[in-house]
DNA sequence: GTCTATACGATGATAGAC
DNA sequence: GTCTATCATCGTATAGAC
């Protein structure tokens, strides 16, 4: 028996194993190497499967996000839907409750999405110029859509107001999604909380300073 | 004369060029050799006055870090004494004004300092764990000061909410603080705003965020 | 098609001779 | 202080085995 092949699935592997160690060493510092050991498989065998490493990147990325963000789509669709067939505007905090109760909830929804959660948390404010730029790619639909339906939340705010209080909340959302990996867990010496206790503490910070004056 | 000798002073120019990379291309991806060769010095040079690219990073962040901490000690003693003498509990917003102003303030203090407040809105999320190792054992004793003042001003508050309200604002600011660089700024469509409109704009935010409920 | 072994050229940090 | 050598490690390309 040789030593590392016959996997059921070599490109989920590789997937799995890039997810991990992205979100633990980063971009940068992940090597093909550590990642293809990992999985057991051959050096080659990125380069075979997904062309480059960067190619490799936007996979790991797509393949979590895609899900994540029609989550956040349909619970924002139906927020907005709720407060229209009410004829009201819709509630601020229903509004964010919709964005980020699905991603601190991904967390907990399969094994290694955990990781995923970091690496995202990281990602915009990765070093590497690469991994903003795919980052960006895939979060700025999802952003926009937040800022027109906060915008007929909060109609007495101006377009730059809401486009900056929504900056922060992400800010605290991100810095939230990458504090919870372990190693950060322990250099900090704070014990684990599950997605709803996150939630209940994140969501009246950001509610309140949506609305703040 | 020789091509780059001679200088007024080569650690001074090693640490403004460092700081520039490490802020612009992340700690792993500025290599020696291109501080040095924007240093205009040898690639030795480093491993003679610092030991290592490590020991670098240490002395970039000392630098800037060590008068910025002196001066957030120095505003929210302030605000602490001036309520003690009137008897009362001191007001949230005055404790994140005296830890953000200056912080965002510093970026217009003197030249290289907004590169180093872009670099430190990173260095928390950053992946590499030398980069964050070092930067939080700069901040975490800040970090337990405003712990601690904030506990005055909001005594009816648990520990836990101040703690995790106080790193929403942490996120909040250091996203403020990195996507203010350049290039993010570029990246997002983002027109540039000077230290006190963003005060302005993040204070009553976090103030809100604090308080809420 | 899928995967492995191996090699290539570039670039990394650092150390020793001067 | 500088110059140069060293040695590890990077991403990637290729040739061939199953």
């Amino acid at each position: 028996m040789s030593k590392g092949s016959n996997h059921p699935d070599t490109k989920q592997s590789i997937l799995d194993a890039a997810e991990f160690l992205f979100a633990t060493q980063g971009f940068r510092g992940a090597s093909l190497r550590a990642i293809t050991g990992k999985a057991s498989v051959n050096v080659a065998a990125v380069n075979y499967h997904f062309g480059s490493k960067k190619s490799l990147l936007k996979a790991v990325i797509k393949r979590r996000i895609l899900p994540l963000n029609q989550l956040r789509r349909q619970r924002l669709e139906e927020v907005r839907e709720r407060a229209k067939k009410k004829g009201r505007t819709p509630d601020a905090k229903d509004i964010l409750y919709a964005f980020i109760q699905p991603t601190l909830q991904f967390r907990e929804t399969e094994p290694g999405a955990k990781e995923f959660v970091t690496f995202i948390g990281r990602s915009f404010a990765d070093p590497d110029n690469t991994v903003r730029k795919v980052f960006i790619q895939f979060i700025k639909p999802m952003f926009q859509l937040l800022q027109e339906a906060m915008h007929e939340a909060l109609p007495q705010n101006t377009h730059n107001q809401i486009f900056w209080r929504l900056q922060f909340t992400m800010g605290a959302l991100f810095h939230t999604m990458h504090i919870c990996s372990d190693v950060t867990m322990e250099q900090l010496n704070i014990s684990a909380l599950d997605a709803e206790a996150l939630t209940e503490l994140i969501l009246p910070y950001v509610t309140a300073g949506m609305k703040a004056k």
